[in-house]
RNA sequence: GGCGCCAUCGUCUAACGGUUAGGACGCAAGAUUCUCAUUCUUGUAAUCGGGGUUCGAUUCCCCGUGGCGCUACCA
């Protein structure tokens, strides 16, 4: 029987979490609950330079956020002993020598072949006679990224390495020294690259990398994972939208992608638009809150603003611009109340009536289903088309060009500031 | 420069040698008695080039071209 399987999440925290470090994590993530594995989070922090402890909480606050919960955790900072004892290892081999301050691994003396056999790209060929020997310590007296991500990958008993195609070349001496370790040789997996429009490295970017931009920004975690997820890997079945328990489910390596994908904004704006719009009422609200809590007003009729733009958003950070009318006053250019296909009498005629029947409507008869009846009786009485009453209504309340109808508006605003809002945009076409 | 990886619509991708090369995003048009959004329908658009192998290549092999990565005492 093969032992369990182990990946680890290796980042250093030199930054925010990055979505392609998230992608990388959650392909680690689906890979070892696939197979009843163990998911290690593991943060290789030997660059005491760069490393900042807001960066470890930008990591882990990302993967809690995306629901990627690790299993371990591990700290190179705090393994200095177990590198030193590796370490040892090699030098009473005879394999180590100091130059500068700093130790190096000796290559073999002969030049060889080293094969990386890659689950994603196949046997993929290097020869030794390439490369330089490698530093193992630096001068300082910490360990380098070859030597440690080796040393913890036997110590942490790694059966998969899952990491970014840039490793793959790295891979060959890291295999050399599992070799001098006597060690098993994990099954190596190297994912395709996240790639900027014009398909340069992602992390190169300047614009939004880090996954807290999209968390800010009113992205939904099940969004950004089915949109990482589909991002060098795709479903079987060819399903667009699976829950996270459905990506383990179905995830293999075997269908991970070897070219590398683009990070296109606009699919995962459509994803979000489509978690977002399933959400119950109460959810919604939720989410939205943090992102409106600057406008004030009456509660219920933020709750009926916000079943109006459900539909329409395609992240939460857009919420407050598609409802702020309903909280101040619209203000708009009265030429806008004239619909294209009307004229400003007929609109003037149309804005009229409605004030007319609205007045005289009773509180108990205020609703969509009241409202919609006595605007269609008018406009029929009235001899008028829908665009010189429907458009010019919806503006009236609205201010916008697009928006939720006529009486939906005025079923949330409530008499009062309908009527209001009406008269004002009366004596705006005068 | 050296070493390595990669190559299907604009983008994400499907097609374990035989399909009218499929789906999704985007875009365009139409329907849903005003607009926007939603929903539905339709349309748009691809196998990088050249050689092989094969009865037959998107698929296998070679060359070219292009893109990308690595080549740090960064990870």
């Amino acid at each position: 029987m093969e032992g369990k399987v182990r990946v680890r999440f290796a980042p250093s925290p030199t930054g925010p979490l990055h979505v392609g470090g998230a992608r990388t994590a959650l392909f680690n993530y689906l890979y070892a609950k696939h197979a009843g594995g163990v998911f290690v989070l593991r943060f290789e922090d030997t660059d005491t330079e760069r490393n900042e402890s807001v960066f470890e909480e930008s990591i882990t606050d990302g993967l809690k956020w995306l629901g990627l919960n690790w299993d371990e955790d591990h700290y190179q900072s705090k393994r200095a002993d177990v590198y030193r004892r590796y370490l040892e290892k090699l030098t009473s081999q005879g394999l180590t020598y100091e130059q500068d301050g700093g130790v190096y691994f000796k290559l073999p003396a002969e030049p060889r072949v080293v094969v990386v056999d890659d689950i994603i790209r196949g046997k993929v060929e290097f020869n030794s006679k390439n490369f330089d020997d490698i530093v193992l310590m630096k001068k300082t007296g910490t360990p380098t990224f070859n030597f440690a991500n080796v040393v913890d990958d036997i110590d942490m008993s790694i059966t998969h390495v899952i990491r970014g195609e840039d490793h793959l070349s790295n891979t060959p001496k890291h295999i050399l020294l599992y070799e001098a370790f006597a060690a098993p040789i994990p099954r190596f997996a190297h994912l395709p690259l996240l790639l900027n429009l014009d398909r340069s490295k992602m992390s190169k970017r300047t614009g939004d990398t880090a996954v807290d931009d999209y968390r800010r920004a009113g992205y939904l975690p099940e969004a950004m994972l089915n949109f990482l997820a589909q991002l060098g890997w795709s479903d079987p079945d060819g399903q667009d939208f699976l829950p996270l328990d459905e990506l383990v489910k179905k995830f293999s390596l075997e269908r991970v992608q070897k070219a590398g994908a683009v990070f296109d904004l606009q699919r995962l704006n459509h994803l979000n638009q489509h978690y977002l719009m399933r959400k119950s009422l109460d959810e919604y609200i939720e989410l939205a809150k943090p992102f409106i809590a600057h406008l004030s007003g009456d509660e219920l009729m933020g709750r009926f603003a916000l079943a109006l733009i459900q539909d329409r958003a395609q992240t939460l950070s857009e919420i407050p611009g598609l409802i702020e009318y309903f909280f101040k006053t619209p203000d708009y250019e009265a030429n806008l109340l004239v619909f294209k296909k009307s004229s400003p009498e007929q609109t003037g005629k149309g804005l009229n009536a409605t004030l007319t029947v609205l007045e005289a409507l009773e509180d108990t008869d205020w609703n969509q289903v009241k409202l919609q009846q006595i605007l269609d009786e008018t406009l029929s009485a009235e001899g008028l088309q829908p665009g010189d009453m429907f458009w010019p209504v919806r503006v009236a309340l609205s201010g916008e060009e697009g928006s939720p109808s006529p009486v939906e508006l005025l079923e949330a605003l409530g008499k009062t500031e309908s009527i209001s809002r009406i008269k004002t945009a009366i004596n705006k076409l005068v």
